[in-house]
DNA sequence: GTACGCTTGGAGAGCGCTCTCACGAGCTGC
DNA sequence: GCAGCTCGTGAGAGCGCTCTCCAAGCGTAC
């Protein structure tokens, strides 16, 4: 909505006794003025309270100076996510130095158009998008019309080629790993996440890697859904199908009641939420952490910290993820080349349960 | 960004051998349209792929269908709010079933003009604004130049007469402490929040309706910041101006070690992180909840259900909060007159610790 | 005095769309 | 058979801004 009394470029020029186009360019701080003009100028603008329309510039100018951070909906159900809100944090500060303003859009799954539409539409610069899942086709269509960037590897080969920046999910699920298994660990399990995400896949592969150096048992492996309760769930099956063997149970003051002990005495499990389900599970179980079981999570949610023991996890850096993408796009959105692949080291953070 | 290569009006046009009067009211589904020229539009849309441009239509049509929906920056630190994803949840789902798009704006504390230029500048038909803080004035100058719905009671007396949905935070906190007292606790003490924002301010005032209507001691009261460290201060300070009198101390199967209880025997915090931290503190002095301290929260954080015993608490409907604000906004872009003040309603929610 | 370069500012043509207005065609009714 | 309709359509004038010319003014050089 445009107020119908908004002071434009015209009266702001008629006020100052200028054309348009020189009002135009003191605005945009453009070539050169002579001083007397540029005060006029500035005068006008103070005493009409002018604001310029963006939305006629951007239709003049062909730029609108937006980007988009694109959630899907299902996310955003997850928005509690607690990966989530230090992305978005990242991606507002590098923004903040720029003339660039944040436009979070909730892609509708159901309505895929209105998102189509709407990045099709000349509204924004460029997107970013933010996306834990695989099998969302939306960008697909949009071919080089804009710029994007990816926060995680696209699984999509279509959109491998596009840009984008990750954490090395493998490597660092590989390090936290040989970590457990540097420790004393002899058998190390996982609770990997969805096999749709890339960080589901990458973080079992990265577990492998570790368990198959050293000739372990690749058959530890269960999965769950990146929840507590799905960690809670995986970490029982795990149990059942691998109970107490010769192996493991150090149980170092452990405050096991009388339970039949864990066929493993390390768990990696692929985020923190099923790390915390798996930790009380188990402690159901009557097994403790890290006595009986040595565990490490993934992200170092903002919670992992408060756990009773706190958690031992691999630090996802979430705000300087946000920070590298949107510079990233920065760059594509003037033209500039950018390397397509961005990797953000990760770090394992020791804490109570490893 | 407009890839030169777009398709636009005046070329479906000329592909379906049309006006460009007639594409725009097939597009936008006006007027009535002999049949033939509206097939003869879709397929001409289809073969070329055309997007309409929403900038463009934006200029000439003085409406974006673009809503804001604006969070101080140092909200978005606090991103990781739990109260605050929930609310954009409740903005997105109110607004997938219309044609309009959401757009966040991370404020930028230290260049309020950002916010208030591309406020001013077109961009939007309307702003919600959610925000704990008061002191905020970047409001202020908007005037009427646009439609905004606040979510929370706006402090700031020039905006009072603004619209706005808010919990009944008074009301809630009132029967909360009620509640407290009627399960036949005598002596109910409260850590408030800060009283710069109304949540602070109105549960503190509910907290004191109902301690006043049975004559009990007002002067039971510490302030906190509604973070969780700052809850464990307030309840220490509470303890140490309050230690064990003839009154509570119930202490049924209470853990207490050695400690000299508590001069109260029930609080209500103003939120549920403070409420988190003030068990724990308790805890850490030997105290008990609910058997030494029955505790009610405020909020019902996601994590209020996983504490230890879980967090009886008052729900504040977030998610019900996002989208009454959207609704209300819609209405009054569209021109409708609404009432200025929204009332959701909050509920008690019965777990374990009163 | 002419030629040339430089700075400064104005005119005007869009950007892609909406929307009013007017016009022609086909209809009804007397 | 003609006024008076309605219905479908096209022409064209913007929306507020940017940006490319182009012209005027002035100084310097020859």
């Amino acid at each position: 909505m445009i107020p119908s009394g908004n002071p434009t470029l015209e009266m702001v020029a008629a006020e100052a006794g200028v054309s348009r186009a020189t009002v135009s360019r003191v605005v945009n701080g453009h070539a050169s003025v002579a001083p007397e003009a540029v005060a006029a100028v500035h005068a006008a603008v103070a005493r009409l309270n002018y604001v310029p329309n963006r939305v006629a510039r951007s239709l003049a100018s062909r730029r609108t100076d937006v980007i988009a951070l694109i959630v899907p909906e299902s996310t955003s159900t997850v928005f509690a996510d607690p990966f989530f809100a230090p992305v978005v944090r990242g991606v507002a500060r590098a923004l903040a130095e720029t003339d660039f303003t944040l436009n979070l859009l909730v892609a509708s799954e159901t309505r895929p158009e209105k998102t189509r539409r709407y990045l099709l539409g000349g509204n924004v610069d460029g997107a970013l998008v933010v996306s834990h899942h695989s099998g969302d086709h939306s960008y697909l269509g949009l071919g080089d019309a804009l710029p994007i960037v990816f926060g995680g590897r696209p699984l999509n080969p279509e959109l491998e080629s596009r840009h984008y920046v990750d954490v090395d999910n493998r490597h660092a699920a590989q390090s936290a790993t040989e970590y457990l298994l540097g420790s004393g660990r002899r058998r190390v399990a996982t609770i990997a996440g969805p096999q749709d995400m890339p960080a589901g896949i990458d973080r079992l592969a990265g577990w492998r890697d570790a368990v198959e150096a050293v000739g372990g048992d690749v058959s530890l492996a269960e999965h769950g859904a990146f929840t507590q309760q799905s960690g809670a769930e995986a970490v029982i099956r795990l149990l059942d199908r691998h109970p107490a063997s010769g192996a493991g149970s150090a149980s170092t003051g452990s405050a096991s009641t009388g339970s039949a002990g864990a066929g493993f005495d390390a768990l990696f499990a692929a985020n923190d939420q099923m790390a915390a389900g798996a930790i009380q599970a188990l402690r159901n179980r009557g097994l403790s952490s890290p006595a009986d079981v040595a565990v490490v999570g993934f992200d170092d949610d903002a919670f992992a910290a408060t756990l009773d023991p706190p958690l031992t996890t691999v630090r996802q850096p979430a705000t300087e993820l946000g920070v590298s993408m949107t510079e990233l796009l920065v760059r594509l959105i003037s033209g500039e080349e950018a390397p397509h692949r961005t990797i953000i080291p990760t770090e394992l953070v020791r804490r109570g349960t490893a």
